[in-house]
Formats: C-alpha cells, structure tokens, sequence
DNA sequence: TTTATTTTTGCAAGTTTATGAAAGAATTTG
DNA sequence: CAAATTCTTTCATAAACTTGCAAAAATAAA
C-alpha cells in the first residue's frame, strides 16, 4: 500500500522529541524546522499532522505550535471552540436535519454540540436534556423544555459529570442523544475525564438512538478514558476530510455515517 | 478558493497574541495596528473580524477595543437590573460571615444570594450545591467544589426545579443553606412557582442550618405557594429597614436575627 | 544473507490560503 | 448634505499546503 498523507504507522519517538524540541513554545515555520531537521518540508508536514492527530501540538498557516503546559492537558474551552470551526459547523448543520419537532434530546458536552445547540431555535417543542452549562446558557431563552443533569460541575469543559449524574439520567427517558468526544479509533471513543467517561456511558445506554458528532481531526487519537465501544452509536456525523479508513470500520459495524 | 472575508482557517496565534496585547484595555485605531504589526490594513481588519467573532474583542468603527473576563460572562448570563442593590449587598456581606473555609453550602436562586456567590472567591475550599444557574456562572472559574442540582430550567428565575431535584438533593449532605424568597410572613415563607417551593422544601429538610437571606421589602408579602415554615430557618439575615414586628416574630420562634 | 513487503521520504503538479491593492458602499463628521 | 474617512468586496499573486508517485530505507520473511 502506498502511503501518503497521514496512514503512516509512526514516527521515529527520536524525531518526534526533536521536533517537539525545536517548537519550544513558540511558534516555529516549516522551513525552520526543515532545516533544523534536516529533512524536506513536505516531511515536516506530514510529521506535523501526525503530531498534531495525537494532540501535540496545533499547526497554523506557516508552522506549528506547541499546544501544552507542562504535559498534555486539555484544550480550554474557547481555545477548542474555535479549531475547526469551519467542519463544526457543517457537522452541526447535518445533525439538526436529523432533529424534528417535538423531539426529546441529549445534548452532550463539547463545541461541535454546543454548535448544535445554538441551531435548535429553528425546532418547536423540543424537550432537552443535557449535561452542559454552555449548551444550557444557549437554551435558556429558546421556549424549548430544558432539563440539566445534575451532578459535579467540570470547569474545563463546563459540563456536570460522575456519579452524581445518575439519579436523573435513570429517570429520563431519551429519544436522541448527541455526543461529543475527544477521540475515535475502532474500538471506540474515549475522553480525558473519568467522570465524563462515566456520564457519557450512562446516557448511551439509555437513548433510544446515539449519535456521535466528531469532525475529522478527532479519529485515530485516544484519550485516557473509554467512554463508548463504537457500536454503542447508531449514527456518526463528521466532515469530508474524514479517511476512508473510518468509512470501513463504521460500515462493519452498521454505523450509519453522514459526511457533512 | 478565493479567500476573503472569513474563509481563513486561522490566525497564527503569534500575531493573535500581539493583536491582544496591542490592544491593552483602551481602544487601538486600524491604522496604529497595522503599524505596530507591520501588515497592511487590510489584513489588520480581517484578523479583527476573526478575533471578533471568537469573542475576544469588539470591533469598532475606525479599531477595536477588548472585551474583558466579565463581559464575556455577562453575555451568557446577563443579570436583570435588581431593586434595593445597596441593601443585598449588605444583607450577602453578612451572609459571607457565616461561611467558612471547607464548608458545604447550598446557595438557592434569587438575586440577594447571588451577590453571596459573588462574594465567596474570598474563601477556600468550599462545597458548594446550588440550584442556580447564575451562581454557577459566577462559581464557575472559583477553584471551589461545585455541584449543580439536576432537574427542570425556569428560565423566570434561572434555577433548576421540581421533582427531578430529589434524586441529588436527597443524595447530598449540606451544611449551610442560604436560601432567597418573594414573600416573608408571620406563617412562612412563600414564592411564585410550585416547583421552586418544592426544591427549597427539599433542601431546607436536608440543610444543618437554614439561612434566609430576605431585604425588608419582603416582609409582610405574600406569593402564591408556600415554600417552608417560618421555624424551618435557623438565622434569618435582614437589612436595618426591617420592622420591629419581625424582630418579634423571630424571637418568638426562638430564630437568629442578624440586621446588616 | 537474500528476497519480499511495508513504510518513509523527496519531488513535482495541482490546490488552497493569506495578503495587499484598488474600487465601490457605508459611516461619520463638519 | 457633502466631504472625508473607514469598511467591504473583489481580484491578483505569492506563499503554503496536499496529493500522487517513485525511489530509498526499514522491516519481515525465507
């Protein structure tokens, strides 16, 4: 098989420490780096997008730079807001197609929901449920019937998670549950937080139908907690830039899949 | 493509930086921008409309000024003006005074106990369960323990209500509740909507000690469902405009008056 | 070790993005 | 309400990016 773009298996964990290096926490340009490296450009770039899959680093127009303090932590949450807004928002357009009036929904966490979210006015009737105070703030004045989960409050991606979560989860019956998530590889997604794992497991198992909303950046990394076997999804919405390879596995595992 | 307008993918954070910083708090004028950046106006305009619409700043006729913390807060949760300011404020000081670093408070909705959220950054480690999505807006970033109350949104008062609060109220153990309300008589304590005199009966049963936050306009008003006896309070918090009547009353009931 | 297979790399062609200049629309100001 | 300034839109161009291919390197198999 040929390999281009981003179906390379690794890169050398040495280069990688030199890049990372070299990057520092500034903002580096391709040909420095280049040159530093002592490899072509276009290497720089496909190791860039490599590094950047596994949430090293962010590349820019001209360069990369380094995306964490100290160790790997978690966007903030308007930084993550505003990556790929262009794909969040087509992702969201498709999943607001799948909503009708009257409906009974989950909105999880994460930008790509809450983008979702901001889209509901043009629905009549719904009653939502979710677990995040920003997709709340957003549905406070739409008329639509609004349900918080309660539960332990996660500043960092302003979502209520854990055990605390489950009383009103069990109580609530679900029609359609949209979700977020941090990574997506065959055997499932998974997220960063213990507690998110938890909540986003306990309303999978209760929603009639599951969607999962992930734009192409998010598959093939893993994040520390697994939240969901792929199959627990019915539907997955993501953006054209997604590879084939996803298309395989969803199919195998009758995933329907809508390309936004 | 042609790019113009806002198809870019994004800025480079370096230049985002120095737009940011340039801008300082008072307002920077396109041109004094493209100087300081060494780019053409044109470009300074197009990373303003990008970095306006991520919230960062505002735009304005001629430049751009920055939009601080705060206000990017009031924009999700912008509070209704509130009556008798100066005597919440004093009657929340007092309020503050109860509470101690390490102490699990229950803060309810309404505007008196909103400015006691407001105040809390001023101690440590603190649990704090509310009801309210305002107070939680305000806690979000705090560093405290928070934990939301699950159940039904009102949008009126902002604060989560009904039955479905049960489930996590009757898990949870609380030490001081503060509690706001409509209306103070003799007979009780009453407000507008059944499922907010419902969750205060939950937790006013569940509460160490019951707090009631009420100005002197209160007194003598009464709403439409009762929301808890008089003697379900321990200390009742008032400002100095409160008549002597009360003082009678409380002390008949054998609750703490404290007058701010 | 040699051979077969897979992976990485550099180059080049084609595409996308960022930027500055310029013309026309909108706003402010006198 | 007219002049001046600022804004938006369009266009051209250069720089950056992606993709396909073939050669080189690394890895696995014989």
């Amino acid at each position: 098989m040929i390999s281009h773009g981003n179906n390379r298996k690794l890169l050398t964990p040495e280069r990688e420490a030199l890049i990372l290096e070299a990057l520092g926490n500034g903002v580096r340009t391709i040909s420095e780096l280049a040159a530093t490296l002592q490899v072509s450009e276009a290497t720089v770039r496909r190791d860039l997008r490599t590094l950047e899959q596994r949430g090293e680093l962010q590349r820019v127009h001209g360069g990369a730079v380094r995306v964490d303090e100290g160790t790997k932590r978690e966007l903030l949450f308007h930084e993550k807001a505003t990556l790929r807004a262009d794909e969040k928002e087509r992702i969201a357009e498709a999943a607001l197609g799948l909503i009708e009036n009257g409906d009974s929904v989950y909105l999880d966490g994460g930008s790509t929901v809450l983008a979702l979210a901001r889209k509901l006015e043009s629905r009549r009737e719904l009653t939502v449920v979710t677990n995040s105070l920003m997709a709340a703030a957003e549905l406070m004045e739409s008329g639509h019937k609004l349900i918080l989960l309660g539960g332990e409050f996660r500043p960092l991606s302003r979502t209520l998670v854990g055990p605390l979560t489950s009383p009103i989860g069990e109580a609530l019956h679900i029609g359609k549950a949209f979700f977020g998530t941090i990574g997506l590889t065959a055997s499932g997604v998974s997220t960063t937080d213990p507690g998110e794992a938890f909540t986003k497991k306990l309303i999978l198992g209760r929603a009639e139908q599951a969607i999962l909303l992930a734009d192409s950046g998010k598959f093939g990394r893993t994040s520390l907690v697994e939240a969901g076997k792929l199959d627990d999804f019915d539907i997955v919405v993501t953006d054209s830039g997604a590879p084939s390879e996803l298309q395989k596995i969803l199919k195998k595992n009758k995933i329907k899949l809508i390309m936004a």
